[in-house]
DNA sequence: CTGAAAGCGCTAACAC
DNA sequence: GTGTTAGCGCTTTCAG
């Protein structure tokens, strides 16, 4: 026997097919020992319905999905946490996708939508280009957590967004570092180009040198290639050496960690000899020695938000687009640079 | 108009639910026109077939699940990554299950794979005290990675697993500090019962310290009663103050991280006053300063050997366990006790 | 309270 | 090549 079906259990209990239903769903109009019956053959059996034909028939469901580029974004971990209590809040259901490197997030999200009849939809991270018509392919509500259609031509009004301003976050936290007295501050950045938060990251730190004066310095800007540790270690060394800052802006968390050991290879003191800000504000970086500073996304605040607006529209109201503020953890890793430089 | 349905895709393209359904499944035997027409008119619609109906009649998948409990263990994200491409190169699908804390993972291990008619199960991190007559729920293969049936009562031969062997390598790491000359050595941890990872790596401990002949004492052991940073952080403060000891052996690598800033927050210099050995190996901890000492686990191998156990019994091999060494990491974090200690 | 029967949207024989 | 049709397993009127 492979898999039962309702109707093998209706056999089995001497029941019909709907009174199994009725039990399984529990449906208040079934007698006592007919239920007692049921649930006893469903036990012994292991039984467990097929989702499937399940969904098939019921056209919709309490379920809202939230579609996650990477797991291995620590950042999203605490998303993720906070999104599951408020959805769950709210009366709603939660599914996580994690969807691999090479998935379209948006044909998974139509397909999922689909198959599971969701209610609404929530990205965490995602491109920030998508097209009118290929969003049309999603037919319920959705909101993107932590971006927005920075580099796409969607109409406003088609999909909400929470997020921070990544530009003039960045253009805050080198500014922060000029104005400790800082005039030859390195980026360290995964792109210059290519649409993602690193682009937008980048444009705020030339923002804030511009603006503060300073002449823009090829050898203060390195490109890492990916939001990977090494590849950050590597490309802070380059930077240190090359570019001799006396402060470095790195567009994460992560990455900064593994800027600041480089640093420390190079036999510099952080921050004595070099300064490093950062943004995002893992956990995890709060337990660096010395404390990473950096901008803190607010991340329970932007689960719980996504989470709001999203229900907000199931019950009628328009997409809306929200941006937050970051909050300066003022860590130990930023000092005004020794006079010797 | 809600959701096409195969059926409107008919109309619309003036063929029979038959043609757009081989059209969609790209089988060969349809006219160039005719596949041309109804492709046309799927894409101008964007048209998503509905997967439950799909799944309710196609008997079987290519699907493999991967069911975890917390995405927020960084330790699983590397699993999750190799996971992947190793299924894919066995021409599966991966399918990632996030479950909530509140979830049973069996019962939804049961669920789903009724609901995606799965190949078969992969649990990243689980109970150890399965019971056989849960387990039954399950017809598929599965196996557990990263943890066994320690403290249950399954039939080996019933399910396969593929992890360190936790006590061991606990020992292990104790017994390092021991031979570099400490003696008091204490340990963090989450709870010394409760049938965890934390138990296994605790008594683990305690083998150690027997087996050199040093006297157990209570204020040498923390218990975090959790996971957390801040909890590690706060029972690391007490292990020190309380303990006074020349070494910690620390149960993961993220609980580690904070008992390394307890210790500098204490005043202690790590490794000169107090020396940190964990078990884990998270990319992360070698960006520490110092690189945290620690058993690394070999993720990647964990996880393929996982996919290559489950590949194989699909092909029609028994189940099997896998027990596999860590490879010690020697960091920054260990000395030989000072003098004045 | 319980059973019979009609689909949910799709695939896969089976005819033409 | 293309259309017709019988279910996949379940829920849900609708009768009794």
């Amino acid at each position: 026997m492979e898999h039962l079906t309702i109707k093998d259990i209706a056999r089995l209990s001497g029941a019909s097919v709907s009174t199994v239903s009725r039990v399984l769903n529990n449906h208040p109009d079934v007698s006592g020992p007919m239920r007692a019956r049921v649930l006893e053959v469903v036990g012994t059996n292991h039984f467990v319905p097929n989702n499937s034909a399940r969904n098939l028939v019921i056209r919709e469901s309490d379920m809202i999905a939230v579609i996650v580029r990477g797991v291995g974004n620590p950042f999203f971990t605490r998303l993720i946490k906070t999104l599951e209590r408020s959805i769950d809040d709210y009366g709603y259901t939660m599914a996580l996708h994690q969807i691999g490197s090479a998935d379209d997030e948006i044909m998974t999200a139509a397909q999922i939508e689909r198959e599971k009849r969701l209610k609404g939809i929530i990205f965490l991270g995602g491109r920030f280009n998508y097209l009118p018509s290929e969003v049309a392919a999603i037919k319920v509500p959705f909101v993107c957590c932590t971006y927005t259609n920075a580099f796409g031509a969607l109409d406003p009004s088609s999909y909400s967004s929470v997020a921070i301003d990544d530009m003039a976050e960045a253009e805050r936290a080198v500014s922060y570092l000029i104005e400790n007295g800082h005039k030859r501050v390195g980026a360290l950045i995964e792109r210059r180009d290519g649409g993602s938060i690193s682009q937008l990251r980048y444009e705020g730190y030339l923002m804030a040198i511009r603006k503060h004066g300073i002449d823009e310095d090829e050898s203060l800007v390195a490109q890492a290639g990916s939001f990977e540790m090494d590849d950050a270690y590597e490309a802070a060394k380059r930077l240190i050496r090359n570019g001799k800052p006396t402060a470095v802006f790195v567009i994460s968390d992560t990455m900064a960690m593994a800027a600041m050991k480089a640093a420390s290879d190079e036999g510099l003191n952080v921050p004595a000899d070099c300064s490093v800000i950062a943004i995002d504000g893992l956990e995890e970086t709060r337990y660096c020695v010395p404390t990473l500073s950096t901008l803190e996304q607010p991340a329970e605040e932007l689960a719980r938000r996504s989470a709001d607006i999203l229900a907000s529209i199931l019950e009628g109201a328009e997409n809306s687009h929200i941006l937050m503020a970051t909050l300066m953890r003022e860590g130990g890793t930023v000092a005004r640079p020794q006079k010797s430089l």
